[in-house]
DNA sequence: CGAAAGGATGACAGCGCTGTCTTCTGTAGC
DNA sequence: GCTACAGAAGACAGCGCTGTCATCCTTTCG
């Protein structure tokens, strides 16, 4: 069994293989006529442009680069899972690369990556996006990229995000409408950007409603479920100890539902918690978390779309559609969250 | 930045390209100090031989295939990093792609992806390690793979696994030991053959027991959460209720302490459960699982390992150690399990 | 000491595609 | 009807490597 190759369907449209390799590209000046009888050829054998040898002749190969650094596996997965999708149809490969961020040599490693496998865009998964250095050297040498949440939403760079803020002001809203007044937030790690907008909308919340906000209950995290832990305990611990957390990641939610429950604070009678992103650990703890649905996939798969617009609108091909992508986020009720008037009895 | 060619490496080291070749790819017949030579060259140029070109001139590409169909998103995270991490060292690409396993067209469609990207082996996840079909296939078409944990350990295709059956005998022991005498299995997917030993473990341990096998503990799960929850919830509701139960796997473990807490039942005081795999839900469920700790990580690296030798050797390449992998397990105790004393006075 | 055998090395084609340059075709304008 | 010109299509080199085959250098042994 072997692979048709561009000959193959050259041969059967009647045409050479220059014009099959336009049509595939979707180069200019191919006859709408001659391109349908190429499309036709391409249909009947099934062909498919082997990516080692386009990546040989382009300056650039038909690879996109996925770099990330994240503690949450069920995060990366499903980022995985939408660029592997988005790739497989627009026939571009994926090399996934983990990266340490705090490396000295990130900057280099990345650069060597990129010029070793002719790479021809990179994914920028959080942390990563936010790695300011890094990006000044994407920038620096022409390298295209796509951000996945980034902290800066520049327009002039391709990313892909929901509104942070606002999704988080959202669930305080929710939160503060069970009646929690003293709500305690952990944020996430101090290199992810976008976790700062969670923050802001922590914040937004308290100003509407007029509540002080008090600095003790908030607390920083990681993002990692241990660092959950942690801050939960610290929360905890606190003479005015919060009626709800809002961890501003799943993971680090199942870390505060641990360290309550491992003081004997049932959930939500006791302690009310909120996640985000929705990641299936939201699901698998007891009792669910209440959190905030980001469509990661989806996310993912507009990321590549992005970025391989980005990509040929810099060789000056046709790419139609924006580089910029919002998506929608949901608010998630389980059940890990109630109201505080039970609690205050104890 | 332009990336070292064979040829650069080449002029540095008074050779000719195909030299070159020989030393990269350990082929016979080159002398001891001109293999030096060559090799001094490529750490001085930091060379790397590019993918797309050996992949574009070998009848078979340097690409390694994961097949995957697992329920497991820190399973297959981890699988995935262990072969992340050996492609890189061998050179090898790594081609991820998700399929169906009870899809009509599975054997056809990996064919097609073989043939497709000239693929050089397949590495095989449970369950499609135990596709029937599949196999077949693979072996007729004389198509490399390794396989994880897979329910035949044929001799005569490359594997790694830990010892199952012996690992689920030693929790069982644990368990035993605890003073639990009626104990719930939950096996996991019917696709998945390893799990089948994990059951021959538990009914072994009963045997050298003298226990009698009570058939209705025994629950068919299907490795996902849900099933766990399920399962759990079938087996509580027994009208002689397990102490303890056993999932095969930690995903449905933490189902089961879901279904428990959902009845009111606090673990490990009044039902004791127990894991399998240890992958990060074992941590971040509360209580934390005693499970059976497999190096999936590890256990993925040594079988990238093993398929390299496996094609080299078919090739006729220089290849030395064994194409089969056994890796050692470890019971890691948390706080799931407890004694059955404690139960019984309710 | 010369020839045969075999190990070490090199020359060169070609993998399937893209980029560049060239050639051909159709059409507009006079 | 002819030229000028843009648009459509093709010829061909070459990307970096491997496989094949040719060539060279050693060794071995009669």
């Amino acid at each position: 069994m072997r692979a048709p190759t561009i000959h193959d369907v050259a041969g059967r449209a009647g045409v050479s293989i220059k014009t099959v390799s336009r049509v595939v590209n979707r180069e200019a000046n191919v006859r709408e006529q001659t391109s349908a009888r190429v499309l036709q050829a391409i249909r009947e054998l099934n062909y498919r442009p082997n990516l080692a040898a386009r990546n040989l002749a382009s300056p650039r190969a038909y690879l996109v680069n996925v770099l990330y650094d994240n503690p949450s596996d069920n995060y990366m997965v499903s980022v995985l899972h939408g660029v592997l999708a988005a790739c497989e149809t627009a026939h571009y490969g994926v090399l996934l690369t983990p990266f340490d961020v705090t490396g000295p040599r990130l900057v280099d490693l990345v650069l060597e990556m990129v010029a070793q496998h002719r790479v021809s865009g990179l994914v920028l998964t959080p942390p990563l996006c936010d790695h300011e250095a890094l990006v000044r050297a994407l920038n620096a040498d022409s390298i295209d990229y796509v951000s996945i949440s980034p902290k800066d939403e520049d327009r002039d760079n391709p990313f892909v995000a929901i509104d942070d803020r606002r999704a988080s002001h959202d669930l305080m809203e929710y939160l503060l409408s069970r009646g929690h007044r003293r709500i305690g937030f952990i944020k996430g790690h101090p290199l992810h950007g976008a976790a700062s907008r969670r923050l802001l909308g922590y914040l937004d919340a308290h100003a509407e409603h007029g509540i002080a906000v008090d600095q003790r209950l908030i607390a920083s995290g990681l993002f990692s479920f241990e660092s959950g832990i942690e801050c939960g305990r610290r929360l905890l611990h606190l003479r005015e100890r919060p009626t709800a957390i809002f961890a501003s990641n799943d993971d680090m939610a199942a870390g505060v539902l641990h360290a309550a429950q491992e003081m004997g604070l049932k959930v939500p009678d006791g302690l009310s918690v909120a996640g985000y992103d929705d990641t299936p650990i939201a699901r698998y703890v007891f009792p669910g978390l209440t959190t905030i649905r980001q469509p990661i996939r989806a996310m993912a798969h507009g990321a590549v779309e992005c970025l391989i617009r980005s990509i040929r609108k810099r060789s000056g091909l046709a790419a139609e559609g924006s580089v910029i992508q919002r998506f929608e986020y949901e608010l998630v009720i389980r059940n890990s969250v109630g109201s505080p008037a039970l609690t205050k009895p104890a």
